[in-house]
DNA sequence: CCGAGCTTGTGATCGAATTCTCGAAGTCTG
DNA sequence: CAGACTTCGAGAATTCGATCACAAGCTCGG
């Protein structure tokens, strides 16, 4: 039996797993109690051979002939990304975005609980958003102990994200999700990724400029309605990809 | 003269161009005339020669021995992210997630302007947000067409995203960040970019997990609060990364 | 129990992205 | 004006990810 299986996950594999993750659980709801490596990446919009790729990097959970047994693969995968318990979370910044972070329904649905809210603006504490309170900065500590809270999300303004980001290191997180559009660093051993709005748009702008303009023209005004079925020209469409913080 | 410098700029490059442009902001708010690569860097997260080869890939804009020109280089990137007059957008979904993208006022300062919102439920339709009010559905059309839409925000719950989406690109939009927990698939010739908030923190949970446990056991409880410096152990800590939709 | 038909798992291949390295080209000092 | 110093630009090498192709393994019908 034993574990000789090479424990090593590419990055790349452990981005696509939640979306299998969350393809599989659609099925679940359903009556199927198999499915091949081919439908579930039309459900997630890959290719099957990337699928089983990715898959087979947990182990062979799958039946040839047959496909993946839904439920298992199910408890593999969330057994992987260690979804068998509800992660609390710690939200920090409650401006518009924060408090709908922290109102999202979504969130403890798939593996995370909102377990302590934070603000520096006093006259945020004490606000009630959901079923929690907001807490001054300075409970950040005692909150991330007593609640174990090993997962901090930054929804603060730009400039006050750095420091946030070494107040939750400090406090004990070991992993941050930064939705400010400033780049934080935090010391190697914690985990940092980044959400931005204004970078994703300025992607698509790209995109969009290059198809009605294939110089760097700045000044033509709108899209040209009409032609829905072209456009296949130049750029790669529809992929969403990377940033490093 | 002439152009015959290849304008294919990898994808990977163009996901990067924000940041720059972000670091490149921050500095033009300073006296500094030029800035070097490795301090570009620097800001960026990133490496000196990653941000040499990106950049260049925009053409030769530096000088050897001094850097680069801030202003010369912002007015450079702008331009091929197309930020150089903004873009309108439409927000489509008014929960709490809707109304705090509606709301943020970073939008405004980075290439966009938030020109239209809609929703399907009729209780919403009227309210106001921001300076806009929400309108119905049916209103798409029109609005894509009088406002100049080329780029859709969906903000919905998952099961509506899909709908959504082809409302938008029959509508004439080209380009679509997508907000909602599901996959959808649009015409070739449409960007499409995803965030999902429960993604990144399954990716996080990863990670997480790993680095208290390096086998994939669940059982155990609560993160051992106390070595805050060890732990640089097998994981790639600060790296955001990709998905495909 | 055997052969036909699926579907997985994975070695091999291809291509993209990152990193390394260093020559070229500029500035600055004395 | 020469030589030391800085920094870019880009070829080369390497790493990483995606895709291909097919043998292995499973089920099912007869």
């Amino acid at each position: 039996m034993a574990d000789s299986a090479p424990r090593t996950i590419p990055e790349a594999t452990v981005t696509r797993l939640p979306l299998y993750y969350r393809s599989l659980l659609q099925v679940a709801e359903t009556d199927l109690a198999t499915i091949s490596s081919e439908r579930l990446a039309d459900m997630a919009g890959m290719n099957a051979a990337k699928v089983r790729k990715d898959l087979s990097y947990l182990g062979s959970y799958g039946t040839r002939g047959v496909g993946y047994d839904v439920e298992y693969l199910l408890h593999q995968i969330s057994r992987e990304l260690g979804l068998t318990h509800d992660w609390p979370v710690a939200i920090v910044g409650l401006g518009n975005l924060g408090q709908a972070l922290a109102k999202y329904a979504g969130f403890s649905t798939r593996g995370f609980k909102v377990a302590a809210l934070l603000d520096a603006d006093p006259a945020k504490v004490g606000m009630a958003v959901g079923d929690l309170s907001v807490e001054p900065m300075d409970a950040l500590d005692r909150l991330v102990r007593d609640r174990s809270i090993a997962i901090g999300v930054i929804a603060t303004p730009a400039d006050a994200a750095q420091d946030v980001a070494d107040a939750l290191v400090a406090a004990g997180a070991r992993s941050i999700l930064n939705f400010a559009p400033a780049h934080v660093t935090v010391e190697p051993g914690v985990s940092l990724r980044k959400v931005d709005l204004a970078t994703e748009l300025q992607i698509l702008s790209f995109y969009q400029l290059r198809r009605s303009n294939p110089s760097g023209d700045t000044t033509s005004g709108d899209t040209t309605s009409g032609d829905t079925t072209s456009g296949d020209e130049a750029m790669p469409p529809q992929v969403s990809s990377a940033q490093v913080s």
